[in-house]
DNA sequence: CGACTTGTTGATGTACATCAAGGTACGTGG
DNA sequence: CCACGTACCTTGATGTACATCAACAAGTCG
């Protein structure tokens, strides 16, 4: 597990792979000469790698440009609670941004690359770019409804039906990428993000899994995930098939 | 459990009780003039009464000026969990001004007094007061770092910790706002709103209450609480008695 | 080749939910 | 004043969904 290393090298906004993308919106000439400007490097992380880590506060804000990571928090004791996952177009860090200091962690779970941006000019975006303040908004709505439903999950649902519903979620986010290959996929979880994710021990997720591999609704193979139904799946954890929302920023 | 209702009175912000508390920052004088602006009309609900529904938008958005109210979540089958609880100062219906539509329901715990501001004009919040606009994005980072909270209590904490960690947490910001006298305060909640915050069984978190009072940590009655040792609440809970952030807007 | 990581399975224990009944306070109408 | 209903809390009996413990299998990887 290497250190964060600090790249040289920087792809310029105009050419951003993630802007051409449906699920985000088109950007005024301004506004992409700002964030470039804004944007003050990359960081280029391994998996496994912490990027930022519970009661520090980073001088950065970050955006994912390529890879997967995940919040999490800690108790003293080691249980661990992973709060949600990031993909390439999410923001990290604006806790630490915004408040003082971040009460969460964020680890890398593939190799991963951040887009920096130095919190000390996030004042200049307020002041200047409001169409993009209110993209950072929207953001931490998206969010914090994200984070809505995981509780509901969490608290509320049962063992199969979580489970069905965060593969099924995580599915569908990478979808929208372009991550995924018809109903195939790759994975980069393991059963214990899984459990972490969902408050249940390692050995009770891998009967959960098996529970909906029986159930011809999924596969999991090493590193790979395959929806066999979604049908199925769907109807196992409840899930409301509906909106599908625009994304702005980067 | 009455219709919300519309009041013609209006408090205005010169005189708004809440920002003299020192959790809230100081307003520069056209900040407080936009906000007089801003703000519509005032909204006044009984307790028991919802006022935001879930798969609906609204074309407001809110501060609380008093009172209390949680937001939930319910599934198909009347399973609910409650997302979180709102006090005064804090933000209401976000998700649905900047994203489409809520996803969440809203009811009033206590009967409530809410600041109505129009959605359509959040945008020229945005444009003309950007410190205004920061503020919005800053309760919003707030009001994540507490989900985060809660997500790890739903989901990795044993059910006396958690309960614990609740009741301490609502002390802790009632006492913020000075509803508290000394160690007691009136307690709008019945178990069952505990329960669904938690993600417990009514008869569950009735016997957890208990052997939080029979532990001499604190005492539930009718509609009032009463911290006996902080201490103690704290040990069980696994409470980090830490910062205490400077609360800006409204 | 062993050492390690990840997944799998079974045996056992426990923290929780569910079901059922009753208790206490508080209202309402007679 | 009492009889009655309702809302909320309390307690016990029983069941189950989960965690914990332990061992092993199957890939990596040095």
């Amino acid at each position: 597990m290497g250190d964060p290393e600090l790249s040289a090298r920087k792809v310029p906004c105009e050419q951003c792979p993630l802007r051409c993308l449906a699920a985000f919106r088109p950007f005024a000439d301004v506004e992409l000469e700002f964030v470039k400007e804004f944007k003050s490097g990359e960081l280029i992380v391994q998996a496994g790698t912490a990027v930022l880590l519970q009661d520090t506060n980073s001088a950065h804000l970050y955006t994912v440009l390529s890879g997967w990571a995940f919040r999490y928090k800690m108790l003293p004791d080691g249980r661990r609670q992973i709060l949600n996952f990031a993909l390439p177009g999410d923001l990290l860090g604006l806790q630490g941004s915004v408040l003082d200091k971040m009460e969460h962690s964020v680890e890398a779970l593939t190799d991963l690359t951040l887009c920096l941006f130095p919190r000390a000019k996030l004042w200049e975006l307020y002041t200047n770019h409001p169409s993009l303040a209110f993209d950072v908004t929207w953001l931490a709505a998206r969010e914090e409804r994200m984070l809505d439903e995981h509780l509901l999950n969490v608290g509320r649902r049962t063992a199969i039906e979580r489970t069905a519903y965060l593969l099924l979620h995580l599915f569908k986010r990478a979808e929208e990428l372009g991550l995924t290959e018809g109903d195939n996929m790759q994975f980069p979880f393991l059963q214990l993000h899984v459990a972490d994710a969902l408050g249940m021990s390692l050995v009770h997720t891998n009967n959960t899994l098996r529970r909906l591999a029986d159930s011809k609704a999924m596969r999991w193979g090493r590193k790979t995930f395959q929806i066999l139904s979604r049908e199925r799946m769907a109807e196992i954890a409840g899930y409301d098939f509906t909106e599908r929302i625009p994304r702005p920023f980067i």
